[in-house]
RNA sequence: GCCCUGGUAGUGUAGCGGCCUAUCAUGAAGCCCUGUCGAGGCUUCGACACGGAUUCGAAUUCCGUCCAGGGCGCCA
């Protein structure tokens, strides 16, 4: 018998009829006589009941209380039985099928599970097997409602992406998984080529020069939504292989871009939470936001902001923050206000603590004081004049009780140092707010990074982002932008270089031979050279912002088969080993030693 | 490559160098039970990641290895 409903389907409305559910056993219960199944699938739970004082006509009582005792836990049945009212007080109200249930009156097994490793049930908060275990047992782990849940939101998420793009002039085109390796960024995956021994393809890191050759196609407007492939270390919200919704548009400026990635989480904003977004979202310039808050990622939803002391400290006879200033650093000061603190008392302790934090985090130190009697007052304050104490206390509105921190050193470790710190602080506090979001764009940055000892370029965002001015001038900024949730990186963007002459020029400052840009990039330039458009884009990473929206610890928990730590899926146990016989064919030989694989690695071959 | 944290029955845990033949819960197996819903009661089963060292004595201390997670580096 086919079923007729759902687990999760059943209301009141339905009593009476007579129905064919078929589903997972999540739990039963027997009593000796009257006996029950919570039959679960993806959509709910439903109670279904034996009940040898009350079986409907043509029911096989022997029958069906011996299929249920061969109902183990987690096995597939189909039952099927009449929709009851359920017995007066005893109705479950947090279940949405809790004031019916199906009287059976005939019961299949149509697959029996083995004990499951673990256990399924909802309530169980806290007591989930660790991650090793869930990842080996993934289709298990999935079945749990939460995970479930994390599905369906995920999917319901880019449905929503994805109806708002196509509504709006947007062509979903697909483009290849076998590429060709590029020579900046991060490790390839590379992937063998049978056809040409010797040669490899990889697999993309973004999609980002084939959307480009996209705009020169006069595609106009693409997205994608786009498996990318890295070959780094892993982090909680960085996997080996992830989703990037992959967007971009042609004959637009930054705030084009800005606007459409706007109005497209409004859209999802919309249908996910039945709420309007709050747009547009706030610019902070790239400088600015390191010098408030210590990131070019902030989270800008508590305060805890740095204010520069460099001038206010610049005459102080302190040794220390003289040699740095001179030398071009900078200091800067933050106030851990005393109402923050509340009943945790940032004492002597926590302030020892927070200096060897300081110190982990690259500061090469942390100076402290606290507001008492209306003055500043610490172990160094013997090197500040009155006045310039004063200023501090002044520049950060110091109060009595309050403590502040002063970090100082050169400009950019400082500053990530002092950022740590402050999210540190604000973790500790429990000053940042759980389930409310802030959306921010970073703008304004620079194009290239140099290193201050070898002055080296590096490209600060990619090699393709538009330079606002001739690539070669000092200090010259890129049209490239990154949208920030909760200070969590969640995408970025830029303008994109559409003059092969410029394009040259930049591969040229990054340090690219002749022969390597031709090698490399010729087909890429060589596209721009025939009517490039001005055009621009921008990818948002799906498994973070999924993540962040179910606020979950890492972006393993919305992907359906994630890997660990290692790269490795614990669940088909890749990567493995390839028979000899294939790595024949593609004219590969491993260097690895053997041992690398262990004993189970080692079986059938 | 480096740093930190952890590893006790299938799962989650307790476990001051001797009270450990290792706690409790859950699970599994069996029995009992006619309104539960993580049902309940009784019985049974089942573990100190691996190797070395210290010690009269190690789950406990130390060293190494392996495994997992978090971080640094890396991630244009």
């Amino acid at each position: 018998m086919k079923r007729t409903h759902t687990c999760g389907e059943l209301r009141s409305s339905d009593l009476g009829r007579e129905v064919c559910l078929q589903g997972w056993v999540r739990f039963s219960r027997d009593h000796g006589g009257v006996a029950f199944i919570d039959l679960a699938d993806r959509y709910g739970i439903t109670q279904v009941v034996f009940d040898p004082e009350d079986l409907p006509e043509g029911t096989d009582a022997e029958s069906v209380s011996g299929a249920m005792r061969t109902f183990t836990r987690e096995s597939v049945v189909s039952i099927s039985g009449t929709v009851r009212e359920r017995v007066e007080g005893t109705e479950d109200s947090r279940n949405p099928t809790g004031r019916v249930e199906v009287l059976i009156t005939s019961a299949e097994l149509l697959n029996r599970s083995r004990s499951p490793p673990f256990e399924l049930g909802d309530q169980k908060e806290g007591v989930l097997p660790n991650e090793e275990t869930r990842l080996k047992y993934r289709y298990l782990d999935l079945r749990r409602t939460e995970m479930v849940r994390s599905m369906e939101f995920r999917s319901r998420l880019v449905h929503l992406a994805r109806q708002y793009l196509e509504k709006s002039g947007f062509l979903d085109i697909e483009t290849p998984v076998l590429a060709r390796t590029s020579p900046e960024g991060a490790r390839d995956y590379i992937v063998p080529s049978r056809v040409h021994p010797g040669a490899f393809y990889a697999l993309p890191q973004s999609p980002q020069l084939f959307k480009q050759m996209l705009m020169v196609a006069s595609m106009d407007r693409y997205y994608q939504v786009a498996r990318c492939f890295r070959d780094e270390d892993s982090r909680k919200d960085r996997q080996p292989e992830f989703t990037q919704l992959d967007m971009e548009m042609s004959f637009v400026d930054e705030k084009d871009i800005q606007d459409t990635v706007e109005a497209l989480m409004a859209h999802i904003w919309m249908g996910i939470y039945s709420e309007e977004l709050d747009i547009p979202f706030q610019r902070i310039g790239y400088r600015e936001a390191m010098e408030r808050f210590g990131s070019d990622k902030p989270d800008t939803r508590y305060g805890l902001e740095f204010v520069s002391l460099t001038d206010t400290v610049r005459d102080a006879p302190y040794e220390i923050f003289r040699k740095i200033i001179s030398s071009g650093g900078i200091v800067s000061g933050i106030n851990v206000k005393a109402s923050l603190a509340g009943d945790r008392a940032v004492g002597r302790n926590e302030v020892d603590r927070y200096i060897q934090y300081a110190k982990k985090a690259g500061l090469g130190g942390l100076t402290w004081m606290r507001c008492e009697d209306g003055v500043l007052k610490s172990n160094i304050t013997k090197y500040f004049t009155p006045e310039i104490l004063e200023g501090i206390k002044r520049n950060l509105g110091a109060e009595e009780g309050d403590l502040v921190f002063l970090i100082a050193g050169p400009w950019k470790p400082t500053l990530e140092g002092g950022g740590l710190l402050r999210r540190k602080i604000a973790e500790d506090l429990d000053m940042i707010p759980e389930g409310r979001h802030s959306f921010l764009w970073i703008v304004d940055c620079p194009m290239f990074e140099i290193d201050p000892v070898s002055g080296k370029h590096d490209a600060f965002h990619h090699p393709f982002v538009l330079p606002t001015g001739p690539p070669g001038s000092e200090n010259v900024g890129g049209a490239c932008f990154d949208i920030v949730m909760d200070g969590n990186e969640l995408g970025s963007g830029s303008l994109r270089i559409h003059d092969p002459a410029v394009q040259r020029e930049v591969f040229r400052i990054l340090g690219m031979s002749e022969e390597k840009i031709e090698r490399d990039f010729g087909y890429f330039l060589e596209a721009l050279s025939y009517g490039a458009p001005p055009h621009g884009g921008i990818a948002i990473g799906i498994d973070r912002f999924v993540s962040i929206l179910l606020g979950k610890d890492t972006i393993r928990e919305v992907i359906a088969f994630p890997k660990n730590k290692k790269a490795q899926s614990l669940l088909d146990e890749a990567p493995s080993k390839v028979d000899d016989e294939k790595l024949e064919e593609l004219q590969i030989m491993s260097v690895a030693i053997d041992d690398f694989f262990d004993e189970s690695d080692e079986e059938g071959e």
